[in-house]
RNA sequence: GCCUGAGUGGUGGAAUAGGUAGACACAAGGGACUUAAAAUCCCUUGGGGCAUGUCCCCGUACCGGUUCGACUCCGGUCUCAGGCACCA
């Protein structure tokens, strides 16, 4: 141990140590507990920022402690490496997407390897590797069979920039979520997967990860969107067709005066083909067809539609009711028709007013008469049904479910439930990504690639086109192929895989990166699966983390897999900020993580880190925050520098009252840090308790050492403790300083340290006095003091006494251990 | 508008089961060491008061309630952040 700490030198020195005795690999082992913790693996983006190593050290931290708890801990990293900034890079630079991801993943790791973060390298992997993506191809053909995976042709958004179709979920706000451009709707053909069928079991699920974050939890209820409401046929004029609706509220069936359907609904055009209204119906069509998101759907949007010329029939009024297109109606959400009953839909009131449509009230509130004629608003409350036929008198709740069963016994509808969720679109027209093992033959259509042919290996000898667009359909000796059924030509599918869909299943792929006879190794996934701790950003409480529990039931459901849930415990980390603001290039704000660690040491880093707040708030980043970190890792390393020669002598077995207190602020440091990492994560304060301890153990002078061999005997105890209660997160500075105090190396191998409650007792112990709920003194009293002790030598207290004399006690509140209240009035 | 969080010193944050509010750290101020500076170490540090104390009053966004006792529980209000947002 260097009289100075030198982080440079001490952290090359134990990560080659770590390397070298392969200290955190690891395999299958049915005699030890398992736990698998993992962090987002990054996309391989050319440097590492802030964001990853904060989320990285919390992991660390995790992985390191359960190591010690004694776990059989997998701790894995990889590289979720297609993507489109490597073939935007590839336009800028003329370098090709794949020795830009590999160039990337090279530095990347280089600068994880400098943070000290105990992965098992032998499990890493790379998405864009055809070992990897193969399975991938695979699973789709599979999926295919099953039917959950299907090609249709829809309105999609799509991102003009990126060249590219988005998922549903990867629009936020009617932008892309990576470059914030406003998206289009397009008519596309393209490839789903059936995630809607899992809907009810995703959402059950939900009630049942009791170790997610409630917010996390909500948004992907609300994604899901469920609402039970009926189905509700109206049959068109010609009386052979219908057209079906979804309503929430059929109990107000008897007041539906009119229907509306998105513009996107096929019907609009058909309907009003050959009526006067053709023309004005094609228009309006094509004006909000063409409209941007913002202008459709902001808050100045004004509700306007147009009258298609045709009619259809009120299932149960008989009523004749026009059907409008308004640009309200969302083609995506149940059927994009909707029965508008403007007396109680404030939207359908609005628009009978602008164009004079009838409304007729069926639900009355109690003690009250709505008319139409003086209406404001509509009524959206409970109320008794009016104008209803058979159902006048009932209350609506209860009208509900009747008119719901009436429809169903009539075969006009019934209770249904709806989704909000879509299927999810896989297809992108991008290069950098898996291919679709599909081949569209004139003859036999969309044919599946046969499993011997697999990979579909992406073609890397290519010229990246300027452009931007695909290279691929262009690509003829790739392109043309026979068709594995009739082996007449026919075209390979140039689309590839979302990058979200690599991302749904790698945890489970880590388990046997390099199986290489099947998708995964039943056996190792069975063990290490599920996930125990998963850590990453709030951003995909959505995208990511629904599309792998969604991953995971597939797999379940081919016998592939054995859990319900990838996740079990899910901890969203914090931004990390700066000046106020989220870390970025625009605003100028960034910290380079590389250059922190050249200057103070990944050690400093870290600590910093997990200290400046808990994991799951922002993270305020400061150059003063950081210095702190670093004086106190100088501290340490004096402190320990200062004793670690010192000869202990043999155990006396009697305790002076000095040695008594290092134990008991040592085992209670234990307990302190222990529990706050074990159940709540929250490291900043276990840290805190370890500087506490450190600033007491610094007021023990040599000399005093020196003169008491008990004394000195609990200093070494406890300043090997600070060294193991640190090394989950200074791991470097940790092992170098158990090395001096005689410690063998490989901390994670050494078990973490266990409190003595023997040692936290004290004899004595401090009361808080209160009177009439005001602190008004301590006092000191031996630990097991009766009440009526505690009591007196309370009211000996002149500044008690001050307060209580003169008056009645009135009642006194003991808290055994911790405060008397004297009551006196 | 709806949902979910969160509001505590100059700052980041602590108070784990209702029991001393402000741990730990940063910043600031003062002191020691030094020819000097840096580094290090020590002290002070929520606001106010005076009688300077084991002192008093106020204080955890705001108003009210429950309780011997509330940052913590309950009701209401405000603000901020994030998510969803014409969802029929």
């Amino acid at each position: 141990m260097e009289k100075r700490y030198n982080p440079e030198a001490v952290e090359r020195k134990w990560q080659e140590f770590w390397e070298r005795e392969k200290l955190f690999k690891v395999e299958v082992d049915r005699s030890l507990q398992k736990y698998y913790v993992l962090e987002m693996f990054p996309y391989p983006s050319g440097s590492l920022h802030m964001g990853h190593v904060r989320n990285y050290c919390i992991g660390d931290v995790v992985a390191r402690f359960k190591m010690m708890r004694g776990y059989n801990v997998i701790h894995p990293m990889g590289w979720d490496a297609f993507g489109m900034p490597a073939e935007n890079a590839a336009i800028k630079h003329g370098v090709h997407p794949a020795v830009w991801t590999m160039r990337n993943i090279r530095e990347m790791r280089r600068q994880l390897k400098r943070l000290g973060y105990s992965y098992d390298w032998d499990r890493e992997l790379a998405t864009c590797h055809p070992e990897y993506y193969r399975w991938e191809q695979w699973l789709f053909l599979r999926m295919m069979e099953k039917g959950l995976v299907y090609r249709k042709k829809s309105i999609v958004n799509y991102c003009e920039p990126c060249r590219t179709v988005l998922a549903n979920e990867q629009v936020e706000a009617g932008a892309c979520w990576r470059c914030g451009t406003s998206v289009v709707q397009r008519e596309q053909e393209g490839w789903f997967f059936k995630i809607t069928q899992y809907a009810q079991e995703l959402l059950d699920w939900c009630d049942k990860l009791t170790g997610w974050p409630e917010r996390v939890l909500t948004m992907q209820r609300n994604w899901i969107g469920r609402s039970e409401g009926a189905r509700i046929l109206f049959p068109l004029g010609n009386g052979d067709s219908a057209i079906e609706v979804f309503t929430t509220r059929p109990d107000t069936l008897y007041g539906a005066t009119f229907m509306s359907l998105a513009p996107e609904h096929p019907l609009c055009l058909e309907l009003s083909r050959g009526t006067s209204q053709e023309e004005s119906v094609r228009d309006f069509v094509n004006r909000v067809l063409t409209q941007d998101w913002d202008a459709r759907t902001g808050e100045e949007a004004e509700k306007e539609g147009v009258f298609t010329g045709a009619y259809c029939v009120n299932p149960l009024t008989g009523r004749k009711m026009p059907i409008w297109v308004a640009n309200f109606v969302l083609y995506d959400y149940g059927t994009g028709a909707v029965m508008a009953v403007p007396a109680h839909d404030q939207r359908d009131f609005e628009f009978a007013k602008k164009y004079g449509l009838d409304i007729v009230v069926v639900i009355q509130p109690d003690g009250e008469k709505l008319s139409p004629e003086t209406m404001t608003e509509a009524y959206v409350e409970q109320g008794i049904l009016v104008n209803s036929g058979e159902f006048d008198g009932t209350g609506n709740a209860e009208a509900m479910k009747a008119i719901s069963e009436k429809l169903a016994a009539e075969r006009k509808g019934g209770p249904t439930v709806n989704y909000r969720i879509r299927d999810w679109g896989i297809s992108r027209q991008r290069y950098w990504g898996a291919p679709i093992p599909i081949v569209h033959c004139p003859d036999c259509g969309a044919v599946p690639t046969p499993d011997e042919d697999l990979p579909v290996v992406l073609p890397t000898d290519i010229e990246f086109p300027q452009s931007g667009r695909s290279p691929l359909p262009d690509l003829d000796w790739w392109v043309n192929v026979p068709c594995p059924r009739c082996k007449k030509p026919a075209r390979r599918e140039t689309d590839t895989m979302d990058t979200f869909v690599e991302s749904s299943w790698y945890f489970d792929r880590y388990a046997c990166p390099r199986y290489d006879k099947g998708i995964i190794d039943k056996e190792a996934v069975g063990y290490w699966l599920p996930v125990d701790q998963y850590i990453g950003g709030i951003e995909h409480a959505i995208l990511h983390l629904l599309y792998s529990r969604f991953f995971t039931k597939v797999l379940r459901d081919l016998k592939i897999k054995e859990s319900d849930e990838p996740f079990t415990n899910l901890l969203t980390q914090g931004m990390v900020i700066k000046d106020g603001a989220k870390m970025s290039k625009s605003k100028g704000n960034v910290v380079d993580p590389e250059e922190l660690v050249g200057r103070y040491g990944a050690d400093t880093v870290r600590l910093f880190c997990l200290f400046a707040s808990p994991p799951e708030r922002d993270l305020d980043w400061t150059a003063e925050g950081v210095e702190g970190a670093y004086r106190f890792l100088n501290r340490v390393w004096n402190l320990v520098q200062q004793h670690k020669d010192r000869k202990i002598a043999p155990d006396e077995g009697s305790y002076s009252e000095r040695a008594r207190a290092i134990r008991r602020v040592t085992h209670r440091t234990i307990k302190r840090v222990s529990e706050d990492i074990e159940n709540r994560f929250h490291f900043n304060t276990a840290i805190a308790a370890v500087m506490e301890m450190t600033n007491e153990l610094m007021k023990v002078t040599s000399q005093e050492a020196d003169q008491a061999p008990d004394v000195a005997e609990a200093l070494m105890e406890a300043l090997r403790i600070v060294a193991a209660l640190l090394s989950p997160f200074v791991p470097h500075i940790a092992e170098e300083l158990w090395e001096a105090l005689g410690g063998d190396p490989g901390m994670v191998r050494i078990p973490w340290p266990v409190f003595d409650p023997a040692f936290l007792t004290e004899d004595e112990i401090l009361i808080v006095v209160q009177v009439n709920g005001k602190k008004r003194g301590e006092i000191r009293a031996p630990v097991d003091a009766a009440e009526d002790l505690v009591r007196e030598t309370a009211l000996a207290e002149p500044n008690v006494r001050k307060y209580v004399e003169g008056k009645t006690l009135r009642k006194a509140v003991y808290v055994p251990g911790r405060i008397l209240n004297l009551v006196v009035g």
